[in-house]
DNA sequence: GATGAATGAGGTTTCATTCAT
DNA sequence: GATGAATGAAACCTCATTCAT
């Protein structure tokens, strides 16, 4: 890794929580200079903008999720095992680790939703990530005869991902784990429905 | 209603869509003035602060969501059907009226988590207000004999709400009627099981 | 007294210790408004405009001061007496009753010096209504022979009222008493040593 | 010196003149950006706020003259004529140079009295810091039979304090020298008197 | 490549004052 | 004659960004 990169990534690992907590419009280049000891100067010269760190946070917020819930999924060759990773892992690891962060989808949704193209286009890209990957295992779960075939994989993803982004952005505001905990319930009952 | 409580009305009904838009830090006083045609003074002689017009444009977008779902009810005197309007309502009139806005608890909730108390403070009264009223009904609907008695209602009201904020969001941000079609489907389903 | 002059008068009397406190520009109508308990169209009903409220505020409070000292010195016939009125009077009555509040010359001077024409041709007539009132008790007193004829009027005055204006200073900025103490003990020296 | 050094002695410098005309209140940031020809961000990048620039502007103040004070001392060392520099040297080049400043006590002790603390405690400060050099000197002058063993060191310096600022304060405001030159006068009298 | 002082626009808020009611 | 809502300018301060060193 060079110089740069590494400071680059210095940059994006402190900034995260700060972009977390504030929101896009809510985060100055002073909260990152500050959060990071660093020049505006140095800022600028790793990356081209605010908005360029942002979506650079971004990313890492999502790769921080998706990295753990691929490792849990590679310890199982079952599909359906695969699926119940989901709830499984917002249930104990997100709730540990990433609740007081929240879940990029959700923080950033809201916001980007009409102001800011870049991160609104990152963010459904991540959604339709997530959705895609929800549905290719459904498929692949019905192929494998582990999934009932007349599930449909698209109102399994659209289901699960409503049921999970729901649960978290009401348990971070009010504090009540029962919001994520009922949606992961109910995220559970649904697998195990369609289970074959 | 005095010229003062005409100006703020006014001012409320102009601002809420930008609120909705840019959400809280987004949205300056220059918007204020510039959608409302009138002055910084004028703002400041009905409203404190942008913190209070914040809060009051919160108020009034919750406002216009559950008189419109408190009016359907009144249409019926089943408590059952009473529960229904919220998946009804929000498929139909939400869809055509409220969905270009979103719903002020996904609109406000995130970035308020952390940094804006009296808005977070709101939001979570919003909340449970909402699970309040859910939950009455469920009670109300056992009592009456229309609701199974083994239903939990703190159950029923944290499913149904997840289900009808992580629909709106993701349906918001993707543009796919999907997300938010399937959670109402769901918190239908969810409705019929508990009929008794 | 016309009503029109009560109110006049309420709002000077109201207003006084505000200026006195805050001095004229840090002063806002506001102020005015706030402590009067009237609206901003009572005071420009019955003042022009700030300026005006600040040279009536600055009458009355010398009026006040002038009007005390010109009370003791009527109880006595001997001009030497009545020029011990002043030290006497600041000893006294000053430090109780308006050290808190500061003399009007002492708290406008600095401020009015270079910016703010109207009061500072109202202080420099003030200190010359001082000035000309211990210069003609000390020629008074120089004919009737209560006073030695080789006295200067004009030094005495000058002495006088730098000894009274600068120990008020420090007095009202230290929170000492020793300076306006020692001042005084130093213009009674200097009224003992011209008594003839 | 480090630019931001050299700019921060820049703005102070040519603030200085500002807020002895106009006062703290009545000094504003644009009159400072005017006066230097420096933006509004490069102010505040030098200082935390207008306060911050007040408070060095008093300390700048302070210095040139305690300074010009200091250095007159220092070519006698006979403690008595030490204590002679202070009318000397207010008679002379205070009067050439100062007056159209007036001196920082004067300015600003009024207005800073009842509503700026920092400045309120840099005026007492710079009160006591004359008081003890004063006092001092006179001390010393006893010790080494240069003053008479009866004289009071407080008393020296309250009078002389207060009819030195006394003095300026009337002769600032009205234009007429004989205000300070008889407190002058009066002050060497007094000094004469204590002489052994 | 990094620094940090400076920019200039724009942020929120308060000001003295006016004027239709 | 009094009201108080509104004005428009100006208050203090922070912003994202640049560029000479």
């Amino acid at each position: 890794m060079s110089k740069a990169a590494l400071t680059r990534q210095y940059i994006i690992e402190q900034t995260a929580p700060v972009f977390n907590k504030k929101g896009y419009a809510g985060t100055s280049m002073s909260d990152i200079t500050e959060v990071t000891g660093l020049t505006k100067g140095a800022i600028y010269g790793n990356f081209e903008n605010k908005d360029d760190v942002a979506l650079a946070v971004f990313d890492y917020n999502m790769h921080q999720i998706t990295a753990a819930i691929e490792q849990r999924m590679s310890t199982t060759s079952s599909t359906w095992e695969k699926l119940m990773v989901f709830p499984r892992f917002y249930r104990t690891a997100f709730k540990e680790k990433f609740l007081s962060i929240g879940c990029p989808i959700v923080n950033t949704a809201p916001e980007a939703d009409d102001t800011h193209q870049g991160l609104h286009q990152k963010v459904n890209k991540a959604i339709a990530r997530f959705d895609k990957g929800i549905q290719s295992l459904v498929k692949k779960g019905i192929k494998k005869g582990e999934i009932k075939d007349t599930t449909n994989p698209s109102t399994i993803a659209s289901l699960m991902i409503s049921l999970i982004e729901g649960g978290i952005l009401l348990t971070k505001s009010t504090g009540q784990s029962r919001y994520l905990n009922r949606a992961l319930d109910q995220v559970e009952k649904i697998l195990t429905e369609i289970k074959d």
